[in-house]
DNA sequence: TTTAATGCAAACATTTTGCACCCTG
DNA sequence: CAGGGTGCAAAATGTTTGCATTAAA
C-alpha cells in the first residue's frame, strides 16, 4: 500500500520515519473522504491524544505532496486541503457554497479533453484541477 | 459595456462610483490578458501615479466579484487572481509550473459534461474552475 | 448635507522559518 | 552519535477591519 511507498521515498532521500510523518500520514490516509486542512488535522490529532506541532503538520504535507502521495486543493477559501493520491482514475470536486459538502466525481472524458487541450497548446500537463461550485441538494431546499 | 453594467449596479444599491472604482474596474478591463492580484493592481496604478490604497482594492475586487463582473481564480499560490466577466464561453486556464505563463482555453464540450455530472448529483451548479498545471513549451527546453 | 468610501494602521488567518534540543537510523 | 526532525515562538504573507476623515450624490 502506500505507506509503503511514502518510507521508500524516506529511505532513497535518507529522510527519517518519525512518529510525527506517521502519524500525519495515517491521518490523511484513513479520512479520504474528508479532504482536511492542515489545521483540521492538527485538531484531529489532538483529539486522539497525538500531539503534533502545525509547524511539523506544514512541512510534512509540503513532502508528502512533493512526493507524490497527496495532493493539495483548494475549495475557494484562504487556506489549502489535502486529499491522499491514491491510485484511482483523476477526479474533480462539486462544493456545495452554501454547507461546504464537497463531492467527489470523476469523468474520463474530461481528461482526455483536457490532456488534448494541452497537447494543442504544446505544454507539457502535469495535473488538472477540476472545482465545481453550487448548492447541493439539501441546500436548496433552504 | 461593462462600465455600464457596474455603474447601474451601483446605483440599484446606493453605492457611490469613487475615483478608486473607476480606476481599479479600468485597470481590471483594460487588461484582459492579465489575470492580476491585488497587489499587482495596486502595483500598476501606482506606476501610473494614480494613488489607491490596497484596502480599497480588496474591497472593490469583492465588490466587483459579488456583482458578477470579475471572477476570482486560484493558480495554487497563496493568494487569488482576478479575471474581467466579460460576455464570452466559460474558460479554463493552463498554467506553466515554471515561469507562471497564463494561457486560456475554452471548450464547450467540457461545460456540458459538468452541467451533466451537476445533474446527476442534484447540485444546482453555479461556476466552473479548470486549471490545468504543467509546463509550457520553453520551459520544456530548459 | 447626508451617507457612503477612503486611507491608514492594527488585527487576522494561514503558512514559513530560525534555533535549541531531541531522536531515528 | 551524527544528522535530520521537532516544537516553539517569531516572522512573513495575504487579506480584512475599525475609525477618523474625505468626497460622491
Amino acid at each position: 500500500m502506500e505507506l509503503k511507498a511514502f518510507q521508500d521515498y524516506l529511505n532513497s532521500q535518507r529522510l527519517k520515519f518519525t512518529r510525527p510523518r506517521r502519524l500525519i500520514f495515517k491521518e490523511i490516509f484513513s479520512s479520504k473522504k474528508i479532504h482536511p486542512n492542515a489545521y483540521e488535522i492538527h485538531r484531529r490529532l489532538k483529539r486522539k491524544g497525538q500531539k503534533v506541532s502545525l509547524a511539523s503538520i506544514y512541512r510534512t504535507l509540503s513532502l508528502l505532496v512533493r512526493c507524490g502521495l497527496v495532493s493539495e486543493i483548494d475549495f475557494g477559501e484562504n487556506h489549502s486541503h489535502y486529499e491522499p493520491d491514491v491510485v484511482k482514475v483523476a477526479h474533480g470536486h462539486l462544493v456545495c457554497l452554501s454547507c461546504g459538502e464537497v463531492k467527489e466525481f470523476s469523468h474520463e472524458r474530461i481528461l482526455t479533453i483536457l490532456s488534448k487541450i494541452g497537447k494543442e497548446s504544446h505544454f507539457m500537463t502535469d495535473k488538472f484541477s477540476i472545482q465545481v461550485f453550487g448548492y447541493c441538494a439539501n441546500c436548496q431546499k433552504k
